[in-house]
DNA sequence: CGAATAAGTTGACCTGAATCAACACAACTG
DNA sequence: CAGTTGTGTTGATTCAGGTCAACTTATTCG
């Protein structure tokens, strides 16, 4: 049986030049595809983990989309990201041995379950894949920083642009369009990422287009002049010198 | 001339508890010793490492207090952090060997240079150091989902009672005062941090001050009501039921 | 020490985004 | 296929926090 599943390892995913195994050997790449325990799948809009979750593994995404969010005690909840294919999720639990958000899929999806203690031990042996973890983990803090940039000190319009570039970046290093995109999200879960409500969202999709710098069309959204949409992002109010 | 500097060791140092060596043995702890290659001191107002700089270490803070803060290109820049002594920082660089942020003193400091190759080194050899370095960046992921969903979602009491709390809880755990503390960084620091502005942040002081929860002249600050500050931290709006 | 500069406070006013509300449209469901 | 529910748009109004400005301490330095 184990013979007809070999599409099944990370030799032949072909998420490996954006995943775990980047930058590994041959015969490292095949040790770390004993790591990789089990698949899970996880229907739409149920919790891969949730807060309060043993931490146990990472998770790599191999197909779908998620978003990850933390929650108030007064029941206000802050999404934190947004997931997509080859990338990990559930780093937030290593700390305290204890998720601290929850993963939602936010559409039909599959993940590679790593069991942490694994991963630790190979990374012990291999040296790359060490180096490899560390800047999963450093990446992850240096986009959380950007998230910092973005909420703290950006207007509405350079928010939501800065958003729809980061996505259409992340979805043509994935062989998609660089200029057409679905969102696999609600206005209000933007919303909530870019510290916004959803009717803020929904105007500002409104005034983009409106200037023909997007199409709109519910989640279909085509991207008409990205410069533009780079412009909008960084400069405060277009000073003049 | 080194016998005099016996001092001059994790297993001397009064941060072991909060620091890099915190949970190793007698013997790895020795070992770490030899991972901080220097120490380095840091007048206030410089940089330890700027946005560009080659990575090479991690920096444990001996004395002293920094802030990190990211710059966009049209010159607006946000505080991300604030760092005191036990803290690590630097993990910013690791990712892309080069740091993507500033670290500027706020006041003399000192910190022990810790090559970052050698700690990869030696935490392939010393799994419960290994485990502290990930528990290191994992509670820095964790931290900046917290600033995420405190810059997302609250209000501009709520972040200062917020940031408030979160400063004398480590100062606290320092050995300081749970109810006095003195401000490192002025009120356009802290305004950057919380996404607010200077005028803000000293509005919100003085609203603190006259409902008696805070005594505040200038940088230093007593807390007069702890409990009040953590219920304008979670209650939206102290909505009855 | 006294001038210069940086940091902090407070007031008056303005504005970008939130709020409240009505409506439109798509996707299911029985 | 009509009814329901979830999602998205748009308008009217409000308000928290930003902006601009005047003034008051602190701190630095010649």
């Amino acid at each position: 049986m184990n013979s007809i599943s070999i599409k099944v390892a990370c030799s032949n995913c072909n998420l490996r030049e954006l995943c775990m195994p980047l930058g590994l050997s041959e015969s490292e790449m095949a040790r770390v595809d004993d790591v990789v325990a089990t698949r899970r799948k996880v229907a739409r809009g149920t919790n891969l983990f949730s807060h309060g979750d043993k931490f146990n593994a990472l998770f790599a995404i191999r197909t779908g989309f998620f978003k990850t969010r933390i929650s108030a005690e007064d029941g206000r909840d802050q999404v934190t990201g947004f997931q997509m294919a080859g990338e990990i999720i559930g780093l937030d639990g290593i700390v305290s041995d204890k998720h601290t958000c929850d993963a939602v899929a936010l559409e039909d999806a599959e993940v590679c379950v790593m069991p942490f203690d694994r991963i630790e031990e190979l990374s012990r042996e291999i040296t790359s894949l060490q180096r490899h973890v560390h800047k999963i983990m450093s990446r992850e803090i240096v986009r959380e920083n950007g998230v910092m940039m973005l909420l703290g000190s950006m207007r509405a319009e350079e928010r939501l642009a800065a958003f729809l570039l980061n996505l259409v970046q992340r979805l043509h290093a994935r062989g998609f369009s660089q200029s057409e995109l679905v969102l696999r999200m609600t206005r209000e879960e933007i919303g909530s990422y870019l510290g916004l409500k959803l009717e803020t969202v929904s105007r500002t999709f409104s005034k983009f287009a409106e200037d023909g710098i997007v199409e709109v069309k519910q989640r279909h959204v085509r991207i008409l002049n990205a410069d533009a949409l780079r412009l909008i992002v960084n400069s405060t109010s277009c000073q003049p010198l």
